[in-house]
DNA sequence: AATCTCAGCGTACACTTGTACGCTAAAATA
DNA sequence: TATTTTAGCGTACAAGTGTACGCTGAGATT
């Protein structure tokens, strides 16, 4: 039981994965590729397909799992550089900023199936988010002086700003982008402070 | 001239608008429908459509701007229960609330196109927000004090909520809209506060 | 060594799609 | 009244889709 067979299994079902996300752009969403031209750019005929998901709906709720990971990863990063002295708001800002750039495809794929035609994807990128803003509550409440409810309702508007502006960007130059950045940072600020008021010890 | 002609014209024009709003749904996007099934929804041949739009981007872009000015005027009714004593902050999210649950598809179309695989939609959709942006902040502008810059944050990071918290809407029963809608309030109000920390005169 | 498993292939089929082309009848215009 | 314009139709076609079905050959199992 070498494995040789499950190893190049689990090749081919990588290549699909990847080659899905390398159809998505700008102007080519999940909905809109086709299991042929996945099949096509991975290299497999198109009725192998199904050797490895059931149909496109599968393929792409894995895919929504990958990004996710993708982002909570990136969030540890985050927060070892505040960790490590960074101002909270501009790191955090910075590293998503670096993901949107990085990683466009697996952000474009959150971005537009979190209000897509399918409830099982829906819910998937919403659970994905939820992750993302639960730890960001947890670490507004252990960090600063903050009522639990206010730091997740907190934690939830600032995500939302941070995505939006994200999903702007991407479609922007350098120099709208620095405006947007800043616009960002004075809202999340906003947010800081209006929640410190309300919901401060 | 009495028109008949192109009365007629502009009835057909407007049951092809029409037939493309209802076939949009939870499960239907925009970019999902099809020329020949808006044809037949509206009773008339799929080449007949031409005589009427280009191609399905220009009926999409009209639909647009159709969506936009539902959204107008329904502000300019939030304004005019404002002024007659409400509270601001609940009086807009509740008639922005009214206006997903009575015209949910217009504000799918809004959602979705906003990141969607068109630049030209998204940048409809966004010159949309805009509007709607601006007029809020010019709103916070003239009755709160309040720095025209930080009025511009300030409006724009309510509406990014607003819209967000109509895009969960969609999905949820009255029991968690009800938790929603609360949740939303108390972030704009952090919002609120913390821009008249920054941006108080 | 004999048997079984199964990833990948090719063929085939029934659909749906956008749209080119030419016709018709009714309204508009002259 | 004679002529022009045009909204709407029917036919036709090429292209692309998902997927059912049966085969093959190489690894895995016994």
């Amino acid at each position: 039981m070498s494995g040789v067979r499950a190893q190049q299994k689990q090749k081919t079902r990588q290549a699909l994965i990847e080659a899905a996300f390398n159809q998505l752009s700008a102007e080519h969403s999940f909905s809109n590729i086709s299991l042929r031209e996945v099949a096509r750019e991975a290299g497999i005929a198109p009725t192998s397909f199904y050797r490895h998901f059931k149909d496109m709906n599968e393929l792409g709720l894995t895919m929504v799992d990958e990004a996710g990971l993708t982002l909570r990863q990136l969030m540890r990063q985050a927060r070892r550089r505040i960790a490590s002295g960074g101002s909270v708001i501009n790191t955090s800002v910075q590293t998503f900023m670096e993901f949107i750039d990085t990683s466009s495809n697996q952000f474009r794929l959150l971005l537009r199936e979190r209000s897509g035609t399918s409830k099982a994807f829906r819910a998937a990128v919403a659970r994905e988010i939820k992750h993302f803003t639960l730890e960001l509550a947890h670490y507004l409440e252990t960090e600063t002086p903050c009522d639990k409810n206010h730091a997740y309702m907190q934690a939830e508007a600032m995500v939302i700003l941070v995505f939006n502006a994200g999903a702007d960007a991407l479609d922007q130059d350098s120099q709208q982008l620095a405006e947007l950045t800043e616009r960002l940072v004075w809202q999340l600020r906003y947010i800081a402070r209006g929640s410190a008021h309300y919901g401060g010890h």
